[in-house]
DNA sequence: CCTTGACTCTCCCCTTGGAGGAGGATTTAT
DNA sequence: ATAAATCCTCCTCCAAGGGGAGAGTCAAGG
C-alpha cells in the first residue's frame, strides 16, 4: 500500500452522520430513521456518545435504498429485498401495482376532466359516485301505467296491500322504481315499484316478492327538486358514464328518499337515480 | 299531505350513524370523522348522550364529498369547496396534479420495467440513483496519458504539488476523474483528475483552480470491485438513461472512493460513475 | 321490570416516511 | 477557554381514518 492519494485515505474512513448524508444527499433524519427501522445500520455507534459512524461499506446499500424508493418501494418492502427475498419477484408485482396505479389516476382524470367539460349552468350541481347496491328483498308491483302521473294513483293500494301481508318495511328504507321501457315513454310506462322489506311473504295477486341481487358497482346521482327535471339528473349520469369508461348493465332505480308525503315544497324533494354499471375494458 | 307511502314517513327522518352509513357505504369512523373536522355535521346531536343524528338533508352533501373524494381531493380541498371557493377552480388545479402524479407513475414504471429487462447475471448488482452534485472547488491536472494504467503514475506527483501549495482537502472528501474523450479510447486518454478543496490558490505550471458549477441532476451507478469491470457499471448507466427518459448533458465523472490505497483486495475498490443528465421533454 | 344484544359515545394508539424542534451532550475551531 | 457546529434522544405533527377499550343508550323479548 503505498500514498498514492495526496489526502492520505490510509486506513478505514468513518463519517460521522453529517457528512454521510452530505454524500448522498440523503437527510440526517431519514438515516437516523433507516437506522430506527433497521433498514440501514451505521458500521458502528460509540456507545457513551451514541454518535453514528458510517463507512463506505454502507454506501452500496444505501444506493440500493435509495433507487428501490425512487421506484416507489415503502421501507417494508425495501428491507425485505435486504433480507433475501428476490428483487426479481417484487420488482414484478411493483410493476402491477404501478400500472394499477396509473389507470386509476387516468379514471380520475377523466372525472376531473368530464366535471370541467359541464361548466355551464349545471355545475356543481350533479355530483355521480359509484357505491354498491346490497342485495335486498323487494315486495315489487309491476305494472303498466298510462303516464308517470298515474304513479301516485298506485301506490297508496300498494302500501294497503303490503300492509294486509303483514310486511315490515327493511331499514334503512328502501323505495324504488324500476323502468323496464328500455327508452324513455310519455305513455303506458312499463314501471316496477319496489320497496324493501325485511322477509317474503306469499305472493298476492298484486304483491310479488322476490330477491334483488347486489350491484356492484352503481353510478348514482341525488337529485333535488320536482320530478320534471330528472332528465337532468340522467343526463349526468349518462354523460358520468360514458366518460370514465363504465356501460350500463342494468335498468336505473329511482329511489325516493324525500317527496310529497314528508316535503310540502317540491324543490326538496331528493331521489337517487343509480344505473347499474360495469367497466368496459 | 296525504298518506301514499306504505311505510308512513310523514316527518322528517332522523338516521342514527350507523344507518346513514349503510344508506352511502360509508363507515361510522368516517361520518364521525367528518364530523370532526367539520366537513359533514350531522343535523343534529343529541346533549344528553351525544349520539349523532342525520336527516336526508345530509346526503348531497355527503354525495359530493365522495364525489370529489374519489376524484383524489383532500378532505381540506373539498372543505374549501364547501367554503365557497368555486369548484371549477379546484378542478383545474386537480388536473394539473393528477396529470403529473400520471408522468410520475409513468416515470416509475419505466424504471421497474428497465431494471425487470436486465434479468441477466447484472440483476440486482447496479443500482441508478439520480441525485445532485454540488458546486466544488477544485485542484485540477488535465493531462494526456498513454494508457489508464498510467493514472497510477500521474497522481502521486500531483499529491506532492498539493501539499506544497498548501491545498487543503475538502470534506467529504471528493476526487474524481472527467475523461474529456467523447469517446472510449484505449490510448492517449484525455483525463482530468480533479480533487475538491477548501479554497483556491494560485495556479501552478501542474495544477489549475477552479470552480465546478453544481450539477442540478446526475445519474449515479456505485461500482464495486475492480476497474476492468467499469463496462459493466457504464452499460448500466447509459441504459437507465435511455429507457427513463433523460439525456446525457456532460462528460462522466469517476469519483474514487475505496481503492489502492485503503483496499488490500481488488473486489473491496468503490467508485461512482456519475453522469450529468437532464429530462427529454 | 329486567335483561340481553345491538348501537353509540369518547378516548387512545396505530399506520408512512420522515420533518421540525426542544433540550442536552459532544466535538471542533478560534 | 469559549463559541459554534454537530450530534444525541425524545416529543409532536402530517392524512384519512382503522382498531379496540370501556362505558353509556336503545329496543325488544321474557
Amino acid at each position: 500500500m503505498n500514498e498514492i492519494d495526496p489526502c492520505e485515505r490510509i486506513e478505514t474512513v468513518y463519517y460521522k452522520i453529517g457528512l454521510f448524508s452530505k454524500m448522498n444527499r440523503v437527510t440526517i433524519k431519514t438515516l437516523r430513521h433507516y437506522d430506527e427501522i433497521g433498514l440501514l445500520a451505521p458500521a458502528f455507534i460509540e456507545k457513551f456518545t451514541g454518535y453514528r459512524y458510517y463507512t463506505s461499506e454502507q454506501l452500496p446499500i444505501l444506493h440500493q435504498i435509495l433507487a428501490l424508493r425512487e421506484m416507489g418501494f415503502t421501507l417494508e418492502e425495501i428491507k425485505q429485498v435486504q433480507g433475501g427475498v428476490p428483487e426479481q419477484e417484487l420488482l414484478q408485482k411493483k410493476r402491477l401495482e404501478i400500472m394499477k396505479k396509473i389507470a386509476a389516476e387516468t379514471l380520475r382524470l377523466a372525472q376531473v376532466e368530464s366535471y370541467l367539460a359541464k361548466n355551464d349552468a349545471s355545475a356543481g350541481e350533479y355530483h355521480v359516485i359509484l357505491k354498491e347496491l346490497p342485495q335486498v328483498i323487494v315486495a315489487s308491483m309491476r305494472t303498466i301505467i298510462p303516464g308517470y302521473d298515474a304513479l301516485f294513483q298506485v301506490v297508496p293500494p300498494m302500501g294497503a296491500e303490503m300492509e294486509r301481508l303483514g310486511c315490515v318495511c327493511a331499514v334503512p328504507e328502501y323505495c324504488f322504481n324500476i323502468y323496464h321501457d328500455g327508452e324513455y315513454r310519455e305513455s303506458d310506462v312499463d314501471v316496477e315499484i319496489c320497496e324493501a322489506v325485511t322477509e317474503k311473504k306469499a305472493d298476492s295477486a298484486m304483491l310479488t316478492f322476490k330477491v334483488i341481487d347486489r350491484v356492484e358497482n352503481a353510478a348514482c346521482v341525488l337529485h333535488k327538486g320536482p320530478y320534471e327535471r330528472f332528465p337532468n339528473a340522467y343526463n349526468a349520469v349518462l354523460k358520468w358514464v360514458e366518460n370514465n369508461g363504465y356501460e350500463i348493465i342494468d335498468n336505473p332505480r329511482e329511489s325516493y328518499i324525500d317527496g310529497l308525503w314528508n316535503k310540502d315544497s317540491a324543490e326538496d324533494w331528493l331521489t337517487e337515480i343509480q344505473f347499474p354499471v360495469r367497466r368496459v375494458y
